[in-house]
DNA sequence: GTCTATACGCCGATAGAC
DNA sequence: GTCTATCGGCGTATAGAC
């Protein structure tokens, strides 16, 4: 094992104890609520300065966790659609996988749902024109081509469907639904699905 | 006319202006990214000190919009419950109410779905604590127990059902559903009530 | 290459002239 | 009681010592 790979390894290590403690820190307090000495103590670096080895300044460690984040999911979604072949199976499975998100990450998924991006990011698209919404609006489609899903324009059956999902994860994410997600999964999935299944 | 009552008036309307364009930024760029000599500009009034006449600092602002917000809405629903007596019917015009106002007065309706209160103000209750809120919990609650609403824990009912309206009301906000509030209401209504209802 | 020390802009808030 | 002028502090960012 040469040096050069340990350094840089440590060199990651540090990057990611600072993301994870700005990720923690935005949900918690908010962006701006946030001061690079906090995000120094939390991260347990020395100094900020150790910070700006890493990230050109404060905006730049929030887009690369925007980026991050929606590129896991959106890889997630991938794998889902390539494995699952039916649109509700696909839709059963993003889910799971949001809620297991909310139980596992709660940090990620209160940064994905509840924060205002586009407040502390420049240029940001909205969110429904990334990857991984792009990606479910597909489904989405494809369901209702297969007649699994009612003949309804495809952004109101999104909307439905991850209005009662998201709102379910919101309310747990705050504590007013006081349970663990999974607690709440399988009752949200008929009740999201309902709002757009195909009657028979 | 006394010139007392006079000042008085427009003592009370450079408030409602500043209020105003306070309501304006802090949903256009967020609370943190308005200044308040933003808030001069957009108010019309010569000097920030100007705002240090009618409130108390920066956060007063934001306190006055959030307790008048809620208070308005806490009355509207009150109206609602002396007025209509079933909690369907009651349901249908909360829900109406707040379609309109997502219409005539986007910002209000900006500032009570999307904004996160406990950023900038201190002491402030989670939202579902509210006096507003409570009060649609209560109308679930009745709902069920007049056998409209299907036997389901309340809180559930009331996510449901509010997933699939602000999520709505959340898509038409930003642009998504890019048609007027009105043109998804009666679609969006029979989604959420659906969600909810008692199966005959 | 790691940290100390500091620069500097911005903004909220105030004091005091008129 | 209205506005000018300014203060003080925070927080980001950097320069430079070791």
């Amino acid at each position: 094992m040469d040096t050069e790979k340990e350094k840089e390894q440590k060199k990651s290590e540090t990057q990611d104890e600072i993301l994870l403690a700005a990720l923690k820190l935005f949900t918690d307090k908010g962006y701006f609520n946030t001061s690079l000495a906090d995000i120094k103590d939390e991260a347990g670096v020395k100094t900020t300065s150790t910070i700006y080895q890493h990230f050109k300044n404060k905006q730049a460690i929030a887009e690369e966790l925007y980026h991050y984040i929606l590129n896991s999911l959106s890889c997630s979604i991938d794998d889902i659609r390539r494995t699952s072949k039916k649109p509700s199976e696909q839709l059963r499975e993003i889910v799971n996988l949001m809620f297991g998100l909310a139980e596992e990450a709660p940090d990620i998924m209160y940064f994905l749902l509840k924060m205002n991006h586009a407040e502390f990011l420049t240029d940001v698209k909205p969110i429904m024109e990334t990857a991984p919404f792009e990606k479910i609006l597909k489904i989405v489609q494809s369901g209702i081509k297969a007649k699994e899903i009612r003949s309804i324009e495809p952004l109101k059956a999104y909307t439905y469907f991850f209005g009662v999902i998201n709102h379910t994860l919101d309310m747990v994410l705050i504590g007013t639904l006081d349970k663990s997600a999974d607690v709440y999964l399988s009752d949200a999935w008929v009740t999201a699905w309902n709002t757009i299944a195909k009657k028979m």
